[in-house]
RNA sequence: GGCCCCAUGGUCUAGUGGUUAGGACUCCGCUCUUUCAAGGCGGUGGCACGGGUUCGAUUCCCGUUGGGGCUACCA
């Protein structure tokens, strides 16, 4: 077989959905593996929705994602332009074949007198389809017709009899009856192709091999077949993916939250872990790995792979794995990743110094092997940056309000204070040394020790993570702990937590 | 409604005409540690149902149920 060619044909109405992602990965994923190309294409048939954010969204989302395609809009290529509303002349000179052929004729019907017959064949009970009153009008009609300008559509006219059967690659044989499909419109009014027009048209003309997309095309699949058939042209091989679904079960959309892909870059997600993520939803290896980089995605990847049911988008899951991105990378390369955020946020100056960039990363470093989202860096990792961090509830219920601690606190301050170099080691020694003098267990005063300096019961090494502040600090909040527990202000406050 | 697709724990999945039905997330327990939202160990939980075919079906066939998709001058 020659070169294989797959495409992403999204439509700029909006941003890039989570399940366009998910097509355009494994479209992309099959190109890559088979050493073939990947074609990115505008579907902007909608003129009404079409839009010049949406289209930059698309670019951004796939960017994030490191998809990159062979031949777009922006990048050119052989078989371009790649923007459908660039190629009306195109579809005009199919259409014009097809109407030549008798397989498609104008319809001056109009969309009042549609619906409203469609309405009666739904009240009778009869499926509602086209009636075919234009599809035999006679020349003389037709030309009085135009000669009116009376405004029209051109229709297919489909098959009727017989059934027509498609080959798909992961759900086999699939037949329709022809009966069942309507002559449906493949230029609009406007003078558009609708579609199924453009999509059978384009993907022929670009010479795809390949037409990778969500299960939501089977149903229109002869339709498109029907077309290529009436053209003459040879069929591309169909595979229908699995649609991603929301927790209940239906297909994912705004109700279940974000399907904006992009918006869970902002809500913390590595690109690497989402594309992993969105990989592993509806394909598999066979193997049991589930964690896969760019390149064993691409070296594993196949049709064969995917399976045939839905997905649900386990939003629990995905943390999970970005958990787990997040622990074997690398500090630097996270510190980076980080940096818009921890600025936005305002916890990290614009103009950081080498020694500061160190120690950034050294934070980061400490962090990243209990994260799960580069958000919980911000949230849990707040302490490093501010001193406007909370002690919440669970630290004070459990130390800080505690009658004996802030004696406890002051005494470690003053310990701390008198530590001559501020290292792991020696920040260990003088906690312990003190629990010793104290004849107390070491719990009992590295548990308000940290509680004092983070406002938290949990997080990374007490002792390592001391030392990436400065001395001064920690014997400040250490005292200002004390403070405010002896003046009542550690009480437990709100509901919970 | 009609047509089409789908069906292994709550979720993502591996798998086979004979398996103790495997893994991952979640949840629970234990354990380590200065803490856990980290690590280690362990556990609960599944082949939707009913008929066939077969010596034997989770696996093959049919039906039922359930879910989803399509049924536009949206894509």
């Amino acid at each position: 077989m020659s070169e294989i060619r797959t495409r992403f044909a999204p439509s700029p109405t909006g941003n890039l959905h989570v399940g366009g992602a998910h097509t355009a990965l494994f479209a992309w994923l099959f190109a890559r593996h088979e050493g073939g190309k990947f074609i990115l294409r505008i579907e902007d048939t909608d003129e009404v929705r079409s839009t010049e954010e949406s289209l930059a969204a698309i670019y951004n989302g796939l960017k994030w994602l490191e998809i990159d395609w062979d031949e777009g809009p922006d990048v050119g290529g052989p078989f371009g332009p790649y923007i459908q509303s660039e190629r009306l002349n195109t579809y005009h000179e199919q259409i014009d074949r097809l109407i030549e052929s008798g397989r498609a004729y104008r319809c001056f019907c109009t969309a009042e007198e549609l619906d409203e017959r469609r309405e009666i064949m739904r009240a009778r009970g009869i499926p509602p389809r086209y009636d075919g009153r234009c599809a035999d009008l006679s020349e003389e009609q037709i030309q009085m017709l135009l000669a009116e300008g009376k405004p029209y559509c051109v229709r297919f006219r489909t098959l009727q009899t017989g059934a027509t059967v498609i080959q798909d690659l992961v759900r086999g044989e699939v037949s329709f009856d022809n009966d069942l499909i309507g002559d449906f419109v493949i230029r609009k009014t406007s003078g558009y192709p609708t579609y199924h027009m453009a999509v059978v048209v384009d993907d022929y003309l670009m010479g795809i091999t390949h037409v990778i997309r969500a299960e939501e095309h089977l149903a229109n699949t002869p339709s498109h077949v029907q077309i290529l058939d009436a053209l003459g042209f040879e069929r591309p091989i169909y595979a229908h993916l699995p649609l991603i679904l929301g927790p209940d079960k239906t297909k994912l959309s705004k109700r279940h939250g974000a399907v904006n892909l992009l918006d869970y870059r902002d809500q913390g997600f590595l690109p690497e872990a989402m594309r992993n993520f969105l990989a592993i939803i509806g394909w598999s290896a066979g193997a049991e790995q589930e964690i896969l980089d760019h390149d064993e995605l691409i070296a594993k990847f196949t049709l064969e792979g995917v399976s045939k049911s839905p997905g649900v988008f386990d939003l629990e899951k995905a943390a999970w794995l970005n958990g787990e991105y997040l622990k074997a990378a690398d500090a630097e390369y996270l510190t980076g990743v980080l940096l818009p955020l921890l600025r936005e946020e305002g916890l990290f100056e614009e103009d950081a110094s080498e020694e500061r960039m160190q120690w950034l990363i050294a934070v980061v470093d400490l962090m990243k092997e209990r994260t799960r989202l580069l958000t919980d860096f911000v949230t849990w990792g707040r302490y490093f940056f501010t001193e406007e961090f909370v002690y919440d509830n669970k630290a004070r219920q459990k130390w800080l309000s505690r009658e004996d601690v802030p004696d406890r606190l002051d005494a470690l301050a003053e310990e701390l204070a008198a530590v001559p170099e501020w290292t792991v080691d020696a920040i260990e020694q003088a906690i312990r040394g003190l629990a010793e003098e104290l004849e107390v267990g070491a719990g009992q005063i590295i548990h308000p020790c940290r509680a004092a300096v983070t406002g938290q019961t949990i997080g990374p090494s007490l002792f390592h993570l001391i030392e990436l502040l400065p001395q001064e600090t920690v014997v400040k909040r250490l005292h200002r702990a004390a403070e405010l527990g002896r003046a009542g202000e550690m009480q437990p406050v709100g509901s919970s937590d």
